[in-house]
Order: C-alpha cells, then structure tokens, then sequence
DNA sequence: GACACCTGTAAGAACTTTCTTTCATGTGTC
DNA sequence: GACACATGAAAGAAAGTTCTTACAGGTGTC
C-alpha cells in the first residue's frame, strides 16, 4: 500500500488491529499464509468467530484471501498478510485527520 | 515511550486511535496544547463527550493532562501530545502479539 | 450412507463503546 | 445573587462489536 491511506482507511485499519485476536490472526500469518480451518485449530477460537475477524482484517487491506483447490479437490481459502508498512506519530495523525470525512448532522 | 509498547499496551492505544473524534482530538493538539472547554468547541463536541475520549488517550499514553491555574484564578486542565512514535508492519505486530495476555477461561 | 475434511452464513445473546442529559464543584465579575 | 467561565462525574439510551450455536453447501474416502 502507498505509505499514505486516508484518515477513513486509516481508522479502520487500526480498528481492525486494535484486537487481541486480530493481532494473532495478523503473527500468526506473518510467519506464513495458512487456510481458514487449520488457522482457527493453530489460532483456538471457532471456524465462525475466525471468519469474522478475517473479513475485518480483509476489509482493512491488511491481509488477502484467495480460493484454492488442493489435490484431492476441496475447496481452501489461503490468506496472507499485505505488505502495510504503518507509520504512526502525532504528525502523522494530524495530516490523516484532515481527510476525515466531515460528520454529517 | 520507547520504542516496544507490550501487545496489551499496543491494543490500547490502537484502540484509542481508531476513532474519527480522538483522530481529531491528537490532530489538533499536535498543533499546540489546549484545555477542556477550548477544545471541545475546537471540535464541536459536548465537553463530557470530549473528556471520556481524553480520557482514552490519556490512558494510552498517547497525550498527557496537567491541571493548572489561569491568571484569574481559573483551573485549566491542558492537554498535550506525548513522543509517541509506533510502527506498523507484520513482522511488528508478531512480535508485539508474543506479548498479549493469554486468554483466561 | 456415514464420516472425514473443506467452505460460508444467519440469528440472537452478551458485552463494550459511544453519546446525551443532568448534576455538582470551583473561580471571578457585574 | 446572577452570570460568565472553568472542572469532574453519574445515569441511561443508542449503537456497535464480539461470540456462540446452528444451519447450509461442497469434496473425498471407507
């Protein structure tokens, strides 16, 4: 990602990592992409709950999925981490503020 | 704060972060400290709205309150940014995840 | 067919966060 | 005293997030 996401985008990539569970669904894919199942055994929540947090995480862009066919034809969704590269001072928070989309009312 | 807040400590402050209004709050600080009152019609919100969110970055660590008396007699409670400075990137948030809290129960 | 594995989704409970309203405190000035 | 300004805090509504349980589909093997 362009090292500069809107404050929008931003808000919601720190929402999606401001989470327990989401930081280890993040480790534990940055040590290599894994498929839902398997990742939800390593992880130790439910296949449901795991869902969940990925499709935040995906919304986020800071992991991908991608639907595989393993040998023996089951359908396996693979994710891995993106490439973000995050960098968070006062500063930069300020010049991400100002494209905050204005609140409506 | 140097630099490796613990994965509890590093959920906080994503968490305080992850906010349009306190994104707004660290923004207009980071231009210069303020107090309460001149802060919240800064921003355009209620002051006991504004101080339950300071209330969330002050215990992130992300800005610090110090109480004082104006030249009439006033108490003045200003706020300004800390030295944060945190960086994001999968290998970061591995690392920081090794240090979460396990999950009781 | 029954079972192992894979995927997704939907409903509702439980919990947390957000926000408003209301109250109580103080100062100094007219 | 009434008003301007400052501070904090509590109660309850509203909204959003998290989590479980239960269901749906698919593949392949015994």
């Amino acid at each position: 990602m362009a090292d500069a996401p809107s404050g929008d985008q931003l808000v919601e990539m720190l929402a999606a990592l401001a989470n327990p569970i989401r930081l280890r669904i993040v480790a534990t894919l940055a040590g290599g992409r894994d498929y839902v199942s398997h990742l939800a055994r390593e992880i130790g929540i439910s296949r449901p709950l795991l869902h969940m947090h990925l499709q935040k995480l995906e919304a986020a862009g800071l992991i991908a999925g991608r639907l595989e066919l393993s040998d023996d034809g089951k359908a396996m969704k693979y994710y891995e981490v993106t490439a973000f590269d995050l960098h968070l001072t006062a500063a930069a928070l300020a010049a991400a503020a100002q494209t905050l989309t204005p609140k409506e009312s």
